[in-house]
RNA sequence: GGCCUGGUAGCUCAGUUGGUAGAGCAGCGGAUUGAAAAUCCGUGUGUCGGUGGUUCAAUUCCGCCCCAGGCCA
């Protein structure tokens, strides 16, 4: 069994590439992106068009509400779940995208721990509204000491979930580490990333990107989104980038004027988050997302990987 | 053409009673275990418009020039 794994930063022409891929082999394409299993997110997270999902299967897009939290931890589960459905077929699965601890869960698995607990959560916000995150801190520094080691005191979301985790379970997250061991992938991975061999060239496609994202109406989408959910800006699915920013411009919180200046700084940020982890990523081959020919190159060696005797 | 105001980091600006300068945003580097497009940590990148003068020393004071905006002709 193979697969092919194909990350990069935002506007890096993923999708272009898989799609290419999808022209060559038969493959179907696994999206690996927190933000679009978003139904009614499509503008802002540059889903692919439903021309292209119809020439070509597209999974995990579209699989939750807005309102919900969708988490790495069902993302691996869902991921696992469709490569052996797509195995089944006969069919190689590409994942594509750009979560990168989406690919780390998928690739090196997680330890067992709980899901979120919305009334634990809730109950820890209060107290940190009333006490301060540093307060929750040194409580977590009482009962996790190496958690709270190595979480900083101003990281009100890894405090919370460390917490949490004990809270719930009455075991640390230390623990949980601990106890945990390398799950690795039930099949042969060539693993791609695409980086950008010029930054200043990426920036200039997140901006016109991003200019065409507004220009397609991503603000009214956001304000449909407002309509038919009940939605705040708490929640994962507001908080991506460019909606985020909408939100603000709709709630009156920044003006409008900035909306673009601000999402593409967004947008920017994100990437160089994006390259930070791929950097740290020891056993990906490397190509230039740049480079005019990325496309056959990437078919090249996907050829080249399939065409290779599986390894026992 | 005359007068006024301004020209300091990529942007918006602060500041130096003369000892070569600092905020926010942006950028850059890093961390990342069920919210990850999230969350957090670290980091000033600069011929202080140009040129002459005064001075031990000028981004700061003075002259001239250039640029931008305003007012008056």
């Amino acid at each position: 069994m193979k697969a092919v794994f194909l990350l990069g930063p935002t506007a890096s022409g993923k999708t272009a590439v898989a799609l290419a891929l999808a022209g060559r082999f038969p493959v179907e394409i696994v999206s690996v992106d927190s933000a679009q299993v978003y139904r009614g997110m499509d503008i802002g997270t540059a889903k692919p068009t439903r021309a292209e999902r119809g020439r070509v299967p597209h999974h995990l897009i579209d699989i939750v509400e807005p309102t919900e939290a969708y988490s790495a931890g069902r993302f691996r589960d869902d991921a696992l779940r469709i490569a052996a459905e797509v195995h089944a077929r006969g069919r190689i699965p590409v994942f594509a995208g750009g979560t990168m601890l989406y690919f780390r869960a998928l690739a090196r698995g997680m330890a067992a721990l709980p899901a979120a607990q919305p009334a634990i959560r809730r109950d820890i916000e209060r107290r940190a509204a009333l006490a301060g995150w540093a307060s929750l801190h040194v409580e977590l520094a009482r009962v996790d000491p190496a958690a709270a080691a190595r979480i900083e005191p101003a990281d009100a979301q890894r405090i919370q979930r460390a917490l949490e985790v004990f809270e719930h379970t009455g075991r640390t997250l230390t623990d949980f580490h601990a106890g945990e061991r390398d799950a690795g992938l039930p099949f042969e991975a060539l693993k791609i990333a695409l980086e950008p061999g010029d930054r200043g060239v990426l920036h200039r496609r997140i901006e016109e990107r991003f200019g065409a994202m507004l220009a397609q109406g991503l603000l009214a989408e956001v304000e449909a989104l407002r309509a038919r959910y009940e939605l705040d800006d708490s929640l994962p699915a507001m908080r991506a980038v460019g909606y985020r920013q909408a939100w603000e411009v709709i709630e009156g919180r920044a003006p409008l004027a900035t909306l673009a200046l601000r999402g593409v700084a967004a947008t920017r940020q994100l990437a160089k988050r994006q390259l930070t982890w791929l950097r740290a990523m020891q056993d990906v081959e490397r190509f230039d997302c740049l480079r005019p020919d990325l496309a056959r190159a990437a078919g090249e060696r996907v050829e080249a990987f399939l065409a290779a005797q599986s390894s026992p």
